[in-house]
DNA sequence: GAGCTACCGGACAACCGTGTCCGGTAGATA
DNA sequence: TATCTACCGGACACGGTTGTCCGGTAGCTC
């Protein structure tokens, strides 16, 4: 996830900042400095405050990205992946949770955007990957009877989507503590019966 | 301007706006406007919108209530005395659920607002009178077998705020389907064991 | 009914975030 | 090296919110 940027806090830009190669490299910049603060600062920060991060000016950030859903977007997709990367073969459910209180406020900012642009078709082909993750770990957990059948698939999304909301409503001091307890109550809504 | 004012729901005014009367009319009046205010634009409305459409100058909102804060004290003041009343004779965790997704917005204000200004002492005292009235019909439902010995205490508390802030981000057109499904997971995941 | 007090209302200055625009400059090309 | 191109960065204009300040006026007192 580290950029070996000037830019947040330490290192020095080891290529020029001008030129196609630089285009790029200022693109990841401002990905990553956009996952920091939405780490940091939740997903209502500034727009702006992602081009001081990245250690660049507005007008390359909004060159990059015109709007803050096209950026929003290129971060949920890095994120989706990851999900997927550590799921797919052998995730479970409780596992899907644990990785989206890891990684909380990423992930509150993936499920508002997955709400508030309902229509973009970015967002959508997002909520189509993660929606087919949560299926096929559901039938896995399924059939292996770690989860009720009364669990159904929408349950699981709204159940992450509740976790990510409170996650980033809670003060980073008592985050784990809700974590930990958000998990349980989880757990328990899907034990089998 | 003359005796055709904005304000809505509440009415015309009966008295002259001016006097002491007339100060205790406006105060109640704020109240009134703050609590449609957060019904229908969530707690991140303008502070000014609530003087508008209470049909007073910025003036007098600043001069009842210094902030958000102070306002917001007293609407979930009003908000806190309508749960204890429904509930604290024969009510259960279930209805206060219920009640909370009634009040969708308002509660997400008020969920907002405890766990932002841990500090203050008009909100600590609100928690502490809500937190009282989970404690009663938790006890109450407990000895009636309706919820599991596994409950606590937290857990409610917690599923109360997730399920406030759940709603406040959902779009009002979904928000009744959400609320159906939430309020089942919370029923499986207290349900005896 | 005259004067005093208290409260009202809205204008206004300060502030913050957004998105655009353009002069500057590195790198590419020959 | 001279010139051309593309990208960079930050200044800035704009729109919206906050909180203050003060002239105006209703109601109260005598």
């Amino acid at each position: 996830m580290s950029t070996s940027r000037p830019r947040s806090a330490t290192g020095t830009r080891s290529t020029s900042n001008r030129g196609p190669a630089a285009a790029e490299e200022n693109r990841r910049a401002l990905i990553a400095a956009a996952r920091e603060i939405y780490t940091e600062e939740g997903p209502g920060a500034p727009f702006s405050a992602v081009a001081k991060r990245a250690g660049v000016g507005q007008g390359t950030l909004y060159r990059h990205f015109p709007d803050r859903i096209a950026l929003a977007a290129a971060v949920f997709d890095e994120n989706v992946a990851e999900l997927e990367a550590a799921l797919q073969d052998d995730g479970t459910i409780l596992g899907l949770l644990d990785l989206v209180i890891d990684q909380a406020a990423v992930s509150t900012a993936f499920i508002r955007l997955l709400s508030e642009q309902q229509n973009d078709p970015q967002a959508r082909k997002l909520a189509a990957r993660f929606e087919a993750l949560v299926r096929l770990l559901r039938e896995r957990d399924k059939a292996a009877g770690r989860i009720g059948s009364h669990v159904t698939q929408v349950d699981i999304e709204l159940a992450v989507s509740m976790l990510a909301h409170e996650l980033a409503s809670t003060p980073a001091a008592d985050r784990s503590e809700v974590a930990v307890r958000a998990r349980r109550l989880f757990e328990f809504a899907f034990a089998p019966r």
